[in-house]
DNA sequence: AAGACAAAAAATGAATGCAAAATGAGTCTC
DNA sequence: GAGACTCATTTTGCATTCATTTTTTGTCTT
């Protein structure tokens, strides 16, 4: 049984994470390499291939399949296999947008049970931010920026909103990684001093505020990173088309 | 190698959802038995049974159970099978707090692109469901009450956020089937009057402000919903635990 | 008689096999 | 020479089969 399974493309990474079944496994696996990129936008995924890679038989991959295009990172066409689903500039829009309401309901919510630690700990998050900022360290302001994000969803103490919350994100994440986010000197700025508002609604556990202010936060980040990937995007046409 | 892209722009995804397959037919119709709680919580669901009732085999039925298993309607137990997902009053709390931030959510997004037709549409149910209201009708009201959130949540022209939504609605459905939530009747007029402020900044287009209302209208619906359940549950287990 | 142990029965998880549809190549026609 | 048609190959969808795990049942011991 376990010598059957050869030297596959990924390693076992862990015996059991949470899910001790194979298909549950293969979820995990699957999930993590569609959205860390590895795949191109609708390319198609043969079967076999995933198995061979995987070492494992067709079953349980298509059980994964079928589990990934409900959470709509991948698309099943109809006897013509699996694609890697393509977002359009309108998906990627109505993905900020859904995630922008999830966050402000998110801070909604952490007002009303925020403890005065966790509001202290996002403060010093916020400051260790500032120092990246100061520094133009885009990839550590960008890391703290999305730890802060995540304390706030995770002190509105509802795992059922955390849980849509990380599965959106997964599906822009993916985006993530093929457009990097490069940001503007003076919106990053503007960031800034949005953060800071957040910060201050927070302290008064003023939620319909934060609500709010984490709202119009996240659309003018919409706005700059929409900007950007159709910039990338038409490069890469440009490039594409002139070859 | 030249033209491996064959319709990059747009795939044949819109016209045949899902019902041509056969995997598909099956999630449909499965979905809806068990959200119209056709199971009993937590009762075993022995593929089996549902092979023969559904004359299939066990291969797309267990494809369709992981995916209702990743919508959260159902529980696999590792070699145990699975199980309709008891949803605990915190579970409950949850779902309808984050049914409120996204129809809050497209509440404020509606307010951007709702034309007035559509207002004039959601009027009109406003009207009718006023009429049921004066007729004690609680039927007709909780059917078209339903109908003007839907209509909300359309003008928000966010498909992602809709299919979400609908996502969550079928959680919460399978509960409302089993309890009925008989209103009480004070409740109801102020359920009523919220709705008038929702059709209000609706039609002032003040996305925050709406925002706010319709969130503060689903926390309402939501505490009398859980207190409601609570009754019904604590008197169904009483008649358990006295037979 | 009650509890524990063991074996049989059933159910689940995964692999394999088979039919139908799609993809691709080769040939034929115009 | 280009396009269309046909047939072989590949791939997908589903059913069936095999191997574990769980559950049940029956017996034995205390």
């Amino acid at each position: 049984m376990k010598s059957t399974i050869p030297e596959s493309g990924m390693p076992i990474t862990q015996p059991d994470r949470q899910e001790a079944s194979l298909h549950g496994e293969i979820l995990l696996r699957l999930r993590d390499y569609v959205v860390e990129g590895n795949i191109p936008e609708g390319a198609r995924v043969p079967e076999r291939q995933l198995c061979a890679m995987l070492g494992i038989s067709r079953t349980p991959l298509r059980e994964a399949l079928k589990v990934l295009a409900a959470e709509g990172l991948i698309e099943l066409l109809p006897n013509r296999g699996a694609r890697v689903r393509e977002l359009s500039e309108r998906d990627l829009e109505e993905l900020f947008d859904v995630m922008a309401g999830l966050e402000s309901l998110a801070g909604r919510l952490a007002c009303e049970a925020i403890t005065d630690e966790e509001i202290a700990a996002i403060e010093r998050l916020h400051y260790e931010m500032y120092g990246h900022y100061l520094n133009s360290d885009m990839h550590g302001y960008f890391q703290v920026n999305q730890r802060i994000h995540e304390s706030i969803v995770a002190a509105a103490r509802n795992e059922t909103l955390r849980a849509a919350y990380d599965s959106f994100a997964g599906r822009i994440r993916r985006v993530r990684y093929s457009a990097n986010f490069a940001r503007k000197r003076q919106r990053w700025g503007e960031a800034m001093r949005e953060h800071e508002a957040i910060l201050d609604a927070l302290r008064r556990r003023a939620g319909s505020e934060l609500s709010d202010t984490l709202f119009q936060h996240l659309r003018n980040k919409r706005t700059a990173a929409i900007e950007h990937l159709a910039a990338a995007r038409g490069a890469t046409t440009a490039t594409v088309a002139g070859s």
